[in-house]
DNA sequence: TTGACGTATGAACACTTGTTCATATATTCA
DNA sequence: TGAATATATGAACAAGTGTTCATACGTCAA
């Protein structure tokens, strides 16, 4: 793959484009884009957001785990609870824009 | 997947998770973010874009099928040659966005 | 401690994805 | 027409992905 490997859009400085890519990989899947969505109107615990996506809490958490590797989202413990909250202010603008992309498309 | 399936983030109207998802799902290939950079800077033809990227032109034109079907870019025929230019002006932007994003995550 | 609850994680599996290889189509030139 | 060039496409395969199921972990209450 590409030699150049690196995003030359105008960013204060290339980005190699397996970062990038990872990134939109992320938000690729429709599960994952449902708790991020989710989590833009504040923090929620695993079950809740379980419930709220009908997915399985098994699911949820496996989606959640990579999530916060990327640092998208961020986890704190409460009792036996785990509120996620989104850890990346831009996360919303990027799922906005792209959501503004999208309706324009049709 | 969710019920809800649509995303809130004040959009002109909510989007379907899927389609939202679909399109960051193209963009997080390493072969097709590179395709889209390389676009940027104006139209170019299979082979450049196969050459530039260290892609055969076989995956490539595979791939650029993707992003036409999509219509994040549009094909152009002049002679023998394909041309293909970024068709969406938002594809630019949000890969910038998302390159800045990456970079501040370091 | 014991049990229940909420969450996390590993393994397994079906499904998807990107590439390669072979072949087809389209266009130009001799 | 025929050969050469540029691109497109189908089939097949390896590699990757998201889910499920079973189980483990951490916390609280009795």
């Amino acid at each position: 793959m590409s030699k150049l490997a690196k995003i030359n859009v105008r960013a204060t400085e290339p980005i190699a484009v397996g970062d990038v890519a990872a990134l939109f990989k992320l938000l690729g899947d429709p599960s994952r884009l449902t708790l991020l969505d989710l989590l833009i109107h504040g923090e929620k615990c695993v079950s809740e957001l379980a419930a709220a996506a009908e997915m399985s809490e098994s699911a949820t958490s496996h989606q959640l785990r990579l999530l916060r590797a990327a640092r998208l989202v961020r986890a704190r413990r409460d009792g036996r609870q785990a509120f996620y909250a989104l850890d990346d202010l831009h996360v919303a603008r990027l799922l906005k824009d792209a959501a503004a992309h999208a309706s324009e498309r049709r």
